[in-house]
DNA sequence: GTAAGGTAGATGCATCTGCATGTATGTGGG
DNA sequence: CCCACATACATGCAGATGCATCTACCTTAC
């Protein structure tokens, strides 16, 4: 290793302290916002938005648990019971998976699909309101591309 | 995210749902980083920081509940629960509000403020590794100035 | 003064989350 | 085959959250 006297710790910028706290602000009340609207809609909770659709993208509209998990972020306890509300509106259904007695299929239904399209009816306008709105197009590119760069 | 577009509803535009998932997405992968390094520090939940350090800023050191609300966008019946357990640590203590009898002081005390430093300690670096490494000077801030037009 | 309505903050209850661990099944080395 | 370890998913429990509501106090209009 280099020269290094110290291992001080090192402190972020102004410029990055400002892009963190923004970006927990901003998602905060944004979201906050589009809750709102789901609540007025008399929707259930955005967040199974991104199960149904994952579920309805998918070829045969099944994935398995862990494949949900790493597409949408969800912690797998917080997954498997998330699961069983979706299972229990009759949203999605559980099916054995033949080829590996520990895992499953969760399978999106008729019901499931109707309720993500009625879900992005809101859903779709609300980012619009609150997202598309404040931005140009171009700022929304821009600003995709270095939100991007946090991953 | 694919346009859909079916009714007379406004969408949003690839680029501005493509900015909101990034929000999402972004907020959550950075937020799950930090408070790994917090949990490893030994350090309380990272919540607890934005209160503290309101605190710590204020003059004399209090503030009105309300007040901290507002500068921190937590819900008034999530801050009334937060406070009890920052006094159950002896991190701030209540004061009465001589002026109005509904009101009351929220004051952090010595080791609000040890705690504070010590949870910066972990955090600015935190912030540092996990945003400012990944962004230049210049990206930061405009992603700053971008995220600002989403409040 | 007093009734009506507003604001500050707390709290009961149901739900959700995080964490640790449990159960069941798979796999690879000897 | 057997044992150790890994993977897929579930679950008990404690703590956190959202929601609605409650209490207490304040302000205004009359």
């Amino acid at each position: 290793m280099a020269n290094e006297t110290k291992n001080e710790a090192k402190r972020p910028s102004a410029e990055t302290t400002e892009a963190w706290i923004g970006l927990m602000r901003a998602r905060e009340r944004v979201l906050a916002r589009i809750e709102a609207d789901f609540k007025a809609a008399g929707l259930p909770p955005l967040g199974w938005y991104d199960v149904l659709w994952e579920l309805a993208q998918a070829e045969g509209g099944r994935l398995r648990p862990f494949e949900i998990e790493a597409r949408t972020l969800l912690a797998q306890y917080n997954l498997s019971r998330l699961i069983d509300r979706l299972v229990k509106e009759g949203l999605v259904r559980r099916e054995a998976f033949d080829a590996d007695g520990r895992g499953q299929w969760v399978v999106i239904t008729e019901a499931g699909r109707t309720m993500r399209e009625r879900m992005w009816q809101t859903y779709g306008p609300s980012i619009e309101a609150h997202v598309g709105a404040r931005l140009t197009e171009a700022e929304a590119r821009q600003l995709a591309a270095l939100l991007a760069k946090l991953r």
